[in-house]
DNA sequence: CCCATATCGTGCGTATACGCATAAATTGTG
DNA sequence: CACAATTTATGCGTATACGCACGATATGGG
């Protein structure tokens, strides 16, 4: 079984494609691939909490407040205090914020094409379930037993 | 088509899940996620060029000339000069260095496991050819068109 | 009401990931 | 054989990614 050697390794080469290809997409438009994924998170509805932010785009806290602090200082997302929790922010996008991710939308467009290009529709719903179902396994790490 | 969204994420969230849950386990035995990836890729056969790595790895010169000196450092590889080329360098796994693969290897066998207990054989064929399908339209970036 | 415990954001340290620039060496061409 | 173009490794700067520890605040029991 050499599939069993080689699943991780197309994961990560699959993901490292798409987010090198992400990257240069929208460098003219001075945001990272990552940066888009959270402010993709945010226009969506209300205004979510950092920890919130965090679990919605797989990512940990600490990460996430680098990347709100700079995408704050670039004015496309604000954090107010929480109204009911001291402790919490709440984070949404500006003006700004909704506007460049619209563009952001529209650039990376082809290259969600391309991924949709090289498979059926049938093959795109099996991946995106079997990497839920991976992601679901590989997350219950710390099962109570 | 909410797929069209959710696959981007899903991938993202499917190798971050990976990386994590490795580095974790990985973490005793002083090795990151990363590093096991060169040294997997070294295990196999001859010596290869920082170059060849990088692109074995899916990854760019750079990053694994930062990899190769931490590795370097704890002992783990060795790093010679190119007998035909003197710009390159070849890459070799130290005694150590195979000790630590194999051990490596054994420590992430039961997230592998994991992996292939949440899908079927035939599912796992089918992400595996996906991934690649997916990774390699995603690199034809240069297309000359 | 008070305190032990849990949660939120922050700061710090380390390891990728990658673009860009540069020095050194090789290759292809005339 | 000389020279331009290419290739290899390196160094630098920035942005994740994540663990860990800390201060501030919330919450649940007694």
């Amino acid at each position: 079984m050499e599939t069993e050697r080689e699943l991780p390794l197309a994961l990560r080469a699959a993901y490292l494609a798409l987010h090198r290809r992400t990257d240069a997409r929208f460098a003219k438009l001075e945001v990272t691939a990552d940066q888009f994924v959270l402010l993709a998170s945010l226009s969506e509805g209300r205004a979510l909490t950092q920890r919130e932010l965090a679990s919605r785009i797989s990512s940990d806290p600490s990460t996430v407040r680098a990347m709100l602090v700079l995408l704050e200082e670039n004015g496309l997302v604000q954090r107010d205090s929480h109204p009911a929790d001291a402790r919490a922010k709440t984070v949404s996008l500006t003006a700004a914020g909704k506007r460049m991710h619209k563009k952001l939308w529209k650039a990376g467009q082809s290259i969600r094409d391309e991924m949709y290009a090289c498979m059926s529709a049938e093959e795109a719903d099996m991946l995106l379930l079997l990497l839920r179902k991976l992601a679901g396994a590989l997350n219950d790490e710390v099962v109570l037993v």
